[in-house]
DNA sequence: TAGATTGTTAATCGATTAACAATC
DNA sequence: TAGATTGTTAATCGATTAACAATC
């Protein structure tokens, strides 16, 4: 095991580890080797075990990986068991989505409440999580000293408010606004640009019809 | 310029340049240099020279680019201006929040229509879209051939909705579903894990916070 | 034990950065 | 013209892959 710098390729690799793990656990399979799990994800052997080795030996010679071990491990790695503290700004449709459908307790965080400039949805619950006046954020913070902020608002309240969060002591931006936030440093920003997303895609595509045309 | 082989890593930032480009002309700026440019985006000089070599000549010595003329290029090359059509498949929450709130057209494609299992919803109109039953889809398919769909459903439909959709002639899979599709090669797939997004924010935030134990 | 598979070191490959002649 | 900045070639850096001794 080097402990060194790790790389964010490496580190990008890991919840797809952990996702793919967590399949072959469902189907209740024990273990595996690097080769095998490599094969099923399109990755060499190699790669598996040199990413693996940034962090630990958590296999076996002749054996492999036992693989609840591994996902426990990859799992920790990645601070799934931290349970840290988390809310949403701004409860529109999007916020709304991630309130009604995603599992921010199986990503590791405790969703804690939501808040937003609308009258119409302050006092409200949605999924059991209260929606809560933007006054109140400040307040709320400083005693409740949340982890991370998840960005579902318009583009054009979208820096004022990281600038805000960031002053309240907040460790990390979940950014969805289509916006390149600049924040202090102590603060880590993961963006979720979809349009950047849909344009990659948009280029494959015309490179391929491109490339049908010609032949 | 090099014709030759495009990396995953320089079409990754295309959409970053043209989203840059967009802010400093809808500011007014007609010009910019390489090494202006790098250092808003904190990258290199020559890493923006390189990446826009590989698709011609785009600027003039001594003077730089020409915004307006860079962004029309760079939009040119990821497709934007062929409006290929684009169906969601799955109008739940999240994809309500698309098709409220998400410029399909600035991203190179038009918005045709939505398909969905609910009868609640079948008939209806979100946004000046009509949402469609499932049972259409492949009617629809075979008359307007979209390129593009977008993958708003369940967990446990997604693998068989791809494939439905890679016989039905699409071109590309737009998948916010947290699983791993296995298409055709001819179908591209570009996906948007939220929760591997949340997990990479997950592991700085708690090795940060571990580096500040040690100290 | 023999076979399988690890963790790690070395080799290769590709991507980023630096340097500079060309030229607006 | 002089200064600025490009596009491209060469140098560096880092990431991926291959190879293999160690060992379950």
């Amino acid at each position: 095991m080097k402990k060194q710098h790790i790389s964010d390729a490496v580190i990008r690799r890991l919840p797809r580890y952990y996702r793919y793990l967590d399949e072959l656990h469902s189907r209740g399979i024990v273990r595996i080797s690097s080769s095998m799990l490599g094969k099923r994800m399109g990755i060499t052997a190699s790669q598996i075990r040199q990413d693996l080795s940034c962090f630990g030996e958590f296999g076996q010679q002749g054996y492999g990986y036992n693989i609840m071990e591994l996902r426990a491990e990859i799992g920790h790695i990645l601070g799934v068991d931290e349970q840290n503290r988390l809310i949403i700004i701004g409860a529109g449709h999007l916020g709304h989505a991630l309130l009604q459908n995603f599992d921010f307790a199986q990503a590791g965080f405790r969703l804690d409440t939501a808040f937003d400039v609308s009258e119409a949805l302050i006092g409200t619950e949605v999924n059991g999580v209260a929606i809560r006046s933007m006054d109140e954020l400040d307040g709320y913070c400083a005693a409740v000293r949340p982890a991370v902020a998840v960005l579902t608002v318009p583009k054009s309240a979208a820096q004022e408010i990281a600038d805000r969060l960031a002053a309240l002591g907040v460790s990390g931006l979940w950014n969805f606004t289509n916006v390149e936030l600049s924040v202090a440093e102590h603060v880590f920003v993961e963006n979720v640009h979809f349009a950047d997303s849909l344009l990659t895609l948009s280029y494959r595509i015309s490179k391929k019809s491109e490339a049908e045309n010609e032949s």
